[in-house]
DNA sequence: ATACAATCCC
């Protein structure tokens, strides 16, 4: 309408003043074709274009997200002030492209042209995301230069980068020597070291911010819940979500959905449930947590059911909650509804549900898990897209169940070809070899790991007690209660031998006597757990132990045998799934 | 005259 407008007026004698060209910018800054018509206007005035109207122009296309015909503009400019490289900066590191947006800021500054504290935020941020991710040492030291280090967002940003590039260090040291911390410095380190899966210092941060008197906010809530999400602490978790609410914090539907996610990942999926039904908001991510939360838990009817049910009443699903749909299928072997699922979203029109590398990984962990090495073999070759680590990684995962060495050695070549030289794939080829009895190949594995320096993850398991996290590693005796913790491990296995519990040392995948194997599976780290829950958790409260690798099956069996002896419910979280033991039955029926 | 930092499911 108005374009209409200006194209009659300059067939009149008006001629096109800057002021309504300036006016029609800004009434047309949400329809970019439209903008592309008036630039082309505005040539055609002859008009010589001030840097204001281009700026006009520039910032309108980066908001609209066309960079690149804003890169145009700038490079028609003559000499750019700050403020459009900075523009531009943003509008590259808004888009995902990180790389132009750091080699923008490096032309600005051998240009000559003095970057302010607008700069700094944008690219500090696109430095961690690019392959090279310690460019943003030398931005840091430009910062320096210029004298911004104490400028509040850029050394916000700054310590954000350093938890990212997991230098604690350095990151406590720009937090600690900010001339003032405000709520936003508090949720941004707290956030970044959740990000990084540092929950134990984003909690100690959160307890600290307390001291300080600073009052959290929905914001600080989310990411406190998230930390709990990790740890498994439930308690501390409803704790702090109870004490926000009786500040006043305005809850919101971000914070309900870390609080579901919370209790589904501390294995209540019943608690979860029960906030869910009473959410009188949900949207498409309430429905994909709870989905996915349900799937870990090894509950896949109630996924399923849940799934049907969001699509009669709930929105739209996306291709977050499909992964929870198929992840359901995986974990209780459902194999042809599986394939049904996957099917339904590769040959859907709706973009937003095509299925990516995870969907195609999930798939190969559930045929490969449930026997059909071959066809998961298959699957994977003729993927529209380059198979990843992930892929070959979850192919190599059923290989080892199911003791399919030639497949299985196919998978770890090409996981070696891309270099994935992670340690938890060579433990599984070694585990793969250990299980058919290929001692020769467990040493080739054993050697090459050695030579290449991968070191194996440590195990480790926690248990929540009193409003802390208690961690204990294989063997360890460092806790304060470390000697009952031990007796009481002997007196159940006493107990538990009477009952026809034997030591599994298939779990043992080293080569030794079979009293070493023993005495390295009496102390795997969840036994400890174990037992520490038993002295100290309350008496019937289930106890929860979260664990960082995944469970051995000795330790499964274990589990099974003290829930029946001291009759207690156990929830175990393993690297990948839950397993709730009650009676002497476990949920995941031993498939895992 | 114009602009910058923090939150949920993967």
């Amino acid at each position: 309408m108005m374009l209409a407008k200006c194209r009659q007026k300059r067939s009149l004698p008006f001629p096109l003043t800057k002021l309504t060209l300036a006016t029609l910018l800004k009434v047309c800054s949400s329809q970019p074709h439209q903008l592309k018509q008036i630039h082309a206007l505005i040539l055609t005035t002859g008009l010589s274009v001030k840097n204001s109207l281009v700026t006009q122009l520039l910032t309108n296309q980066v908001i609209l997200g066309d960079v690149q015909y804003a890169r145009k503009l700038f490079d028609e400019m003559h000499k750019p002030r700050t403020f459009l490289w900075n523009t531009l900066i943003r509008g590259y590191a808004k888009n995902d492209m990180p790389m132009e947006s750091v080699s923008l800021f490096r032309n600005m500054s051998s240009l000559g042209v003095r970057p302010d504290g607008f700069t700094f935020p944008f690219v500090v941020k696109a430095s961690t995301e690019l392959p090279e991710s310690r460019a943003g040492l030398a931005i840091h030291a430009h910062v320096v230069k210029y004298g911004l280090e104490y400028n509040a967002v850029v050394r916000n940003e700054l310590m954000m980068m350093y938890v990212k590039l997991g230098d604690m260090g350095l990151a406590d040291y720009l937090f600690e020597t900010m001339i003032e911390r405000d709520l936003v410095t508090w949720n941004s380190f707290i956030a970044a070291c959740v990000q990084m899966g540092y929950a134990s210092k984003a909690l100690a941060l959160f307890h600290q911010m307390g001291l300080a008197r600073v009052k959290p906010d929905a914001v600080t809530i989310v990411s406190a819940l998230s930390a709990c999400s990790q740890l498994g602490c439930l308690n501390i978790g409803n704790k702090i979500y109870e004490s926000a609410v009786n500040d006043g914090m305005e809850s919101n539907i971000i914070v309900e959905n870390a609080r579901l996610d919370m209790c589904m990942k501390c294995g209540s999926s019943h608690m979860a449930r029960t906030l869910f039904d009473e959410m009188h908001l949900k949207n498409v991510v309430s429905w994909s947590t709870m989905i996915l939360g349900y799937a870990v838990n090894g509950k896949s009817e109630e996924a399923l059911a849940l799934f049907s049910r969001m699509q009669n009443e709930g929105p739209k699903p996306n291709y977050v909650t499909y992964l929870g749909v198929l992840s359901a299928c995986s974990h209780a072997g459902l194999v042809s509804q599986g394939r049904a699922y996957f099917n339904y979203i590769v040959n859907s029109n709706d973009q937003t549900i095509q299925p990516r590398r995870e969907h195609y990984s999930l798939m190969i962990d559930l045929l490969g898990r449930s026997g059909h090495i071959e066809e998961a073999y298959s699957f994977i070759i003729g993927m529209p897209i380059e198979p990843d680590a992930g892929a070959w990684g979850a192919l190599l995962g059923g290989c080892a169940i199911h003791k399919n060495v030639k497949v299985g050695q196919v998978a770890a070549d090409k996981l070696f070809e891309l270099g994935a030289d992670i340690a938890s794939y060579h433990v599984l080829l070694s585990n793969m070899y250990a299980s058919a009895g290929r001692w020769d190949y467990v040493d080739k594995v054993r050697l090459k790991m050695r030579k290449k320096c991968i070191k194996k993850v440590a195990a480790y398991s926690s248990v929540e007690f009193n409003s802390k996290v208690h961690m204990f590693c294989s063997g360890d005796k460092s806790h304060p209660q470390s000697s009952s913790i031990y007796q009481k491990l002997e007196d159940l296995y006493i107990q538990i031998r009477s009952l026809g519990y034997i030591s599994e040392v298939g779990s043992v995948h080293h080569d030794v006597e079979m009293e070493e194997k023993e005495a390295v599976l009496r102390v795997h780290s969840e036994k400890l757990a174990a037992a520490f829950g038993l002295i100290n958790v309350e008496p019937k409260t289930p106890i929860r132990v979260m664990k960082n690798l995944r469970t051995c099956d000795d330790c499964h069996n274990f589990f099974k045998f003290v829930s029946r002896i001291c009759m207690r419910e156990f929830i175990m979280r393993d690297k990948s799934r839950f397993h709730h033991f009650r009676n002497g039955i476990c949920s995941c029926k031993d498939f895992w």
